[in-house]
DNA sequence: GGATACATGTAAGATGTTACATGATTGT
DNA sequence: ACAATCATGTAACATCTTACATGTATCC
């Protein structure tokens, strides 16, 4: 069940909504998702890859309009799911924050709020090792290094800790609110 | 004079001293180089490829031995030099912020003082234009948002600010240092 | 009637992932 | 002699970028 970044954040956002391929692409020209490319040249080969899987089809281009619009199929609903339940672990942190967080944002109103804090929790756990890797890091490895590198080194580490104080506060908001 | 992030980090590495592909790698593996793949698959090829542009070459594998090492040509250091004194363009802190990061941490004792500064102060308007446009969207377009999603959301505008926050700071110990 | 936005696509090439393969050197 | 580590590589595949191509609908 691998996809790319891109297939799942357009998987996420047609269960949110039915879209065609142009209203995705204009979801990443004019939203903050807009790390995400969107050029052509990815999402519609994407969007055949996600039919070819099974977990979307377009709906019939009836009228003969060309416009293609998409929605997920029950098989596609479960693979998101499923994707969505799956936790953190401590090496995604380094190499695959943005997935991470990609899921945690399309996670409300489909999973219930305890696997939204469990999921949380887990990412928080695993932000507390990395940075304390880093810390460690800096304690001892950090001799000879010139003062841009070791700017860069704690502009890393800052994002890092940044993005463990929020999983903190995220964690005490979910608990009071109780839902997603 | 496109190469990838990868091909830029290597040529950096080679520039500090000369390596062999399996030091690089273990650059990757052991130091928090490590969003970079350490995967043998991606490294030879990037070597190679390195090579054909004449950017780097490597000693004749004297004493019957294996290992390469691999050092700049005046041709690499000519072109990794030109690469380190390109300036951050406002949409790359969107999709490329790990790239003006990976240039500003090698770019100490190779570029003068001055240079550093003029870069670490495009980066930080790139990073204001980009907050302030994300607390925009945050004011006007945040409404029919789930908890995750707004979580999520704050998350990554707070690590912009963090990086924001760090390119203030580092800005005033360059000037003071007067050195990189 | 022409400009602009809508809407979808392909082709070539670059790059990376994963998995496998191969052999040399070093320490015990 | 054997294991571990050193050291380099390839093949198949997935994915994305860039650039080009094509036609429709709507507005003025």
């Amino acid at each position: 069940m691998n996809e790319s970044d891109l297939g799942f954040a357009l998987l996420g956002l047609l269960d949110q909504e039915p879209r065609s391929g142009y209203d995705l692409r204009k979801v990443f020209t004019l939203t903050p998702f807009n790390h995400f490319s969107d050029s052509p040249g990815a999402i519609y080969p994407a969007l055949r890859r996600l039919g070819a899987r099974g977990w979307v089809a377009a709906e019939d281009p009836a009228g003969g309009r060309r416009r293609q619009v998409f929605r997920l199929t029950p098989k596609g609903r479960q693979a998101w799911t499923a994707w969505l339940r799956e936790l953190p672990e401590a090496a995604d942190v380094v190499t695959r924050l943005d997935r991470l967080l990609l899921r945690f944002a399309f996670m409300g109103g489909v999973l219930e709020p305890a696997a939204a804090e469990r999921y949380l929790e887990a990412l928080q756990r695993s932000l507390e090792a990395h940075v304390a890797e880093l810390r460690r890091y800096r304690a001892e490895s950090m001799q000879d290094v010139t003062v841009t590198g070791r700017l860069a080194f704690e502009s890393g580490l800052e994002s890092y800790e940044a993005r463990l104080e929020w999983a903190r506060r995220a964690r005490a908001q979910l608990r009071r609110k109780g839902r997603t």
